[in-house]
DNA sequence: TCCTTTAGTATCTTTTTGTATACTATATCA
DNA sequence: TGATATAGTATACAAAAAGATACTAAAGGA
């Protein structure tokens, strides 16, 4: 681990991960390479047209995917991810594996709390 | 990367690392083990103490660090990391590794629009 | 002629986060 | 006597993120 925790950079790949829906369309990216725009929404039940837009429109800008549009009608655009947003797999790896060892912790903790 | 993205697990430990002030608060402590709330305080140049009271309180809560009072005046309270803490240290390597890497990625692509 | 599809935009409201500022108790020090 | 240090709480406010809902264009099909 880092010795100057005042040189800290995990803001930087953290502000691209934040987002309610952002790992979850990354990682759908990541399986798939690229999906169009109703494909995605398809994907993700429970999400608004804007927050999918928004979401899209902040990972392209920070480079992580990108979006090219057909000019047909009615519309097509697809989403890839980039060979940049590629460097964050090992990051959500990290925290899906995370996720996924310590899913009981918490919840075993707040059964331990109710029957005391 | 798990093939199924519906089964995403990302977010349990995204929602612990999230604030504007955690990471920095569970490097210091993943260097040092243990802090007293000043010395946390004097780290974090610009918080507010009910900001650095309002951050601790959410990594207790989730069992990450843990808290000492000791009955004196005035007052001395500790913050340690958690055994369980420690196992988001490899996540917050890997956040901060991307970040030292990619740094220049973000400053690149706005300074090539820049000048174009 | 009207309905459907696609990929959005425009508004408005609610919820969540973060900031600013003032206030507290109590032992010790000058 | 009055200032200082510690670890907070209380209150009000501002800003950011998210949600709900309605609206758009334009080709093709029934």
């Amino acid at each position: 681990m880092e010795k100057k925790p005042e040189l800290c950079r995990v803001d930087d790949a953290l502000s691209i991960l934040v987002g309610k829906w952002k790992p979850i369309i990354l990682l759908h990216l990541l399986q798939k390479g690229t999906l169009r725009f109703s494909e995605l929404k398809r994907s993700l039940p429970g999400i608004t047209q804007k927050m999918l837009t928004n979401q899209l429109r902040e990972l392209e800008e920070e480079d992580i995917i990108s979006r090219k549009v057909y000019p047909q009608v009615p519309p097509k655009v697809e989403y890839s991810i980039t060979k940049y947003g590629k460097t964050l797999e090992p990051i959500l790896e990290a925290m899906h594996e995370w996720g996924t060892k310590h899913t009981l912790h918490k919840k075993n903790k707040v059964n331990s709390k109710a029957s005391s």
